[in-house]
DNA sequence: ACAAAAGTGTTATTTCTACACCCATGC
DNA sequence: GCATGGGTGTAGAAATAACACTTTTGT
């Protein structure tokens, strides 16, 4: 059982990451299994006294991901009364992820803050449980575990909200590796905006963004024609995200 | 000097509300001119422990503007270190606002939780100032007076999203009188977005949504041909906001 | 040779933009 | 009768949507 310092955290805060990457065809999130439940959580933690949100945000993401200087977006507080279900506090208890005299602090209103990150999977070696936990996965977001609290919730806005973003930035960055294939980030596209694409229109329109450059390395190893690998123009890419794109999805 | 309930509070969190009218063809937003000083705030409050904070943000706009049930978005969580200056609390005693006892209250660092209102101007009737302060004005968005902390940023950021918005969802129904012309939607359009429009094609656009019902009434008045009224089409209305407009300006 | 995905262009439709003239009213 | 804003339509440009055949590669 750790001990928390919970003298140098804001009382009744905290922050709850939906950490995106993208796998296999399917979009995923970061999940902890709870010690000793059935029960799966978002990586969160508490926000220093001293520290700015936004960078606490980050530090939290790093210490589950190791990444640093990834995209992160702060999107809702989620402020409900009924997000605090009664036996909470009761439960890490009774599973000694915490100890009894935590118990007061984790009994107490908590209001959360909505981050969401979007993360390449690939980079995300192993995924480090923190001490609540005993093990850190990928979920796949149409098949999730039975999550803690308003934690499902909080990923649907989350998705919601990243749809909404599909207008005004391009994504991928983050979520694909270094190079990619043209197909590979249109599945990307489709499997956020949980719709089918049609494939030369999607090139025409993501070209047109002027934020891929095209290496001439291509791709091996299918039973079918080798595909070109594109990689992300970073400098274009940065100033779309800041001007914004002009259409959308 | 009023007495604080503080012990009933959430401790350092607050609720800012930016509450947009829209009068003479420009935007304003409510504003508290602080007891004893130059500068203003936006009305805001603390959150009841035993309260959804949606609720208590609709709590502080009802008792600042008398009106229930209005448009009233969460946008943002203010919380960097920078926005507590340090010299705020100590001058909130020294202009006998706060009673010295408070004054660890308000010492502490704030995060504050952003929401957005749009109200109809003319339904405010004398804005009540909270014991902070000695009035309650519009102030036109584009001539703002000094604002204390980071307010000014924060009215920025609310005006930044309502942008984005206009893309989502229409406005109006909660900004302008019961009837209005179409080129008062139409001015409130182009002052929301800091654009003109063409006025043939805005009205052919704002048509397009269906939202609005021409009234068989004219407003007489003007040196001028007497324009139409339209009123919205409530539920056509709220549809559209639920299922989001097809394109945007 | 065949299965599987990659690459590519054109046309029809829709949406957006730009633009100009006549109409009703009050003074 | 004139100044002021109200009302209306159309044509060109741009963006979007729909659609099919050929190429490369591995097996």
């Amino acid at each position: 059982m750790a001990e928390l310092p919970i003298e140098t955290y804001l009382p009744g805060l905290s922050i709850d990451c939906v950490i995106f990457g993208f796998h296999e065809m399917e979009l995923k999130v970061l999940l902890l299994n709870m010690k000793n439940q059935e029960e799966w959580a978002l990586p969160g933690g508490f926000i220093q006294k001293d520290q700015d949100v936004d960078i606490e945000a980050n530090r939290i993401l790093e210490n589950r991901t190791g990444l640093k200087n990834i995209f992160l977006q702060q999107f809702h507080l989620f402020g409900d009364l009924t997000r605090n279900k009664a036996g909470h506090a009761k439960k890490l208890v009774e599973t000694k992820i915490i100890s009894d005299d935590l118990r007061p602090w984790f009994e107490q209103r908590f209001l959360s803050i909505g981050y969401y990150a979007l993360v390449e999977y690939s980079k995300v070696q192993v995924p480090t449980p923190d001490f609540t936990s005993d093990s850190c996965e990928w979920c796949s977001l149409n098949n999730l575990p039975k999550l803690i609290m308003d934690h499902q919730q909080i990923i649907d806005r989350a998705h919601q909200v990243l749809k909404k973003e599909l207008n005004y930035q391009p994504i991928g960055l983050n979520l694909l590796p270094q190079q990619f294939t043209m197909s590979e980030i249109q599945t990307l596209y489709e499997t956020v905006l949980g719709k089918t694409l049609d494939r030369r229109n999607f090139r025409r329109k993501i070209l047109s963004y002027d934020i891929l450059v095209a290496t001439n390395k291509q791709r091996k190893g299918g039973t079918h024609r080798a595909p070109m690998l594109y990689e992300f123009d970073e400098e274009k890419y940065t100033q779309a995200i800041q001007e914004g794109l002009k259409s959308l999805f």
